[in-house]
DNA sequence: ACAAATAGGTAAGTTAGCTGACAATTCGTG
DNA sequence: CACGAATTGTCAGCTAACTTACCTATTTGT
């Protein structure tokens, strides 16, 4: 990517549309930026030096390894959308997380910590974009955590699928043929239950005539019409 | 409260302490202690004016009300801690809540949005204290919806069991003795279970000499049993 | 092209914890 | 103190969804 471009994508991004150029410089934003193509790795748990990542374009899904190995994914994150340790936090030594890449061609940039809160020190505007992304951030995991804790599996199923659909579909409601980029058990880690149950959920959609799937793809008649 | 000691606590506050005298003043805290009895309710969900509340000291909770006007306890909040309009988002109207003091008396201290919107912008070390905080209200409310999902009904009781007393207990770890002022059914909310489970928990834990309690207190002998 | 690995499909057995129903206790207030 | 309301205690179903187990289809690597 060409300098001017990345300077100008980052002055979209929600966050950093407050930076200067100098700033910009600054933070290393611009130096570090990233391609990552489908299925490589980018840790960020264990890492030397903490970072905060923001996805310029691409899909990659946030994996988290418990105790006993097992892993389960935890988030599916697209443009825009931020990850690693933004809580400026000490990283949890029980939990070992990683991104990885779903999408063929993921671009992120990422920059240290203590260089963010360098210029949070001489851009305290920053300061409040952040919070508000955070905030959004709460918002949303505290929607999705509800859905699961008081809807059954299958409400719980037909919601992410609905809302997964959604964001592939970019505003479709018909029709919609989304890249099956999940296995079952993905599913299920994402919405808590098991492999079984998810399978059983797509085949029973499938005979209502609802959706339509294969291994490699999704294809959801009217969004709506799940509900 | 006097003047003196208003601007004492704020300045002994984690996020204000960095604050001047005249940007204390600015954001108009001073003039914005107030101090509620038991059972009084601080309604901060559709007011007028968005604000941002910190607690002196006391305990109160926060009760949302769904559209059915089920009541339930979100959250236990104590001095120090910080509710309200906190992600300078705007307020969900689908959703309503409000605080309610939980102890004899409860000192909170709240300013606009704006105001500390404004002082955020001009003071820097400000900004980064408050992004912290912003945060590590995530990471927490992140920590214990995991825990709701993936715990069972009694792990999850005895986490908040252990939280709750040793919050209370400040510091100790033996014979802890707490005020009960929480219902079975209140605690019920928090874990996201039923009343009749609390109960049958609390007594199994009773029986096996962990804890002691009656209506109006709860007694832990040693915190770290309970695990 | 084949074996090995991974993903999807189906079913019987098991269980944690919810529901509902009711009794016992405690609290609050005239 | 006495009555009604709120809270706590107990128990017998019930059921959604997890386990375990096994089999088939598809993908991947060499």
């Amino acid at each position: 990517m060409q300098e001017e471009a990345k300077y100008w994508y980052l002055h979209d991004h929600q966050l950093f549309s407050v930076l200067s150029r100098e700033e910009n410089r600054a933070l290393c934003l611009i130096p570090n930026f990233k391609t990552v193509k489908k299925n490589e790795i980018i840790y960020f748990s264990h890492d030397d030096e903490q970072r905060l990542y923001t996805i310029k374009s691409g899909t990659l899904k946030i994996v988290s390894v418990d105790a006993e190995g097992n892993e389960t994914v935890k988030e599916i994150l697209r443009s825009g959308d931020l990850f690693g340790q933004y809580t400026f936090d000490e990283v949890d030594e029980n939990e070992d997380e990683y991104a990885i890449a779903i999408s063929e061609k993921v671009v992120i940039c990422s920059f240290k910590i203590n260089d963010f809160e360098n210029i949070v020190k001489s851009n305290p505007q920053l300061a409040i974009r952040y919070t508000k992304l955070v905030g959004f951030k709460l918002k949303r995991i505290t929607n999705n955590y509800t859905n699961l804790m008081f809807k059954d599996v299958r409400t719980r199923f037909v919601l992410f699928l609905k809302d997964w659909v959604m964001k592939e579909g970019k505003g479709q409601t018909k029709d919609i043929v989304v890249k099956n980029y999940l296995t079952h058990s993905d599913i299920a880690g994402l919405i808590c239950s098991t492999r079984q149950t998810v399978t059983m959920l797509f085949n029973e959609l499938k005979n209502a005539g609802l959706i339509d799937y294969t291994r490699s793809e999704i294809i959801v008649k009217d969004v709506h019409q799940l509900a």
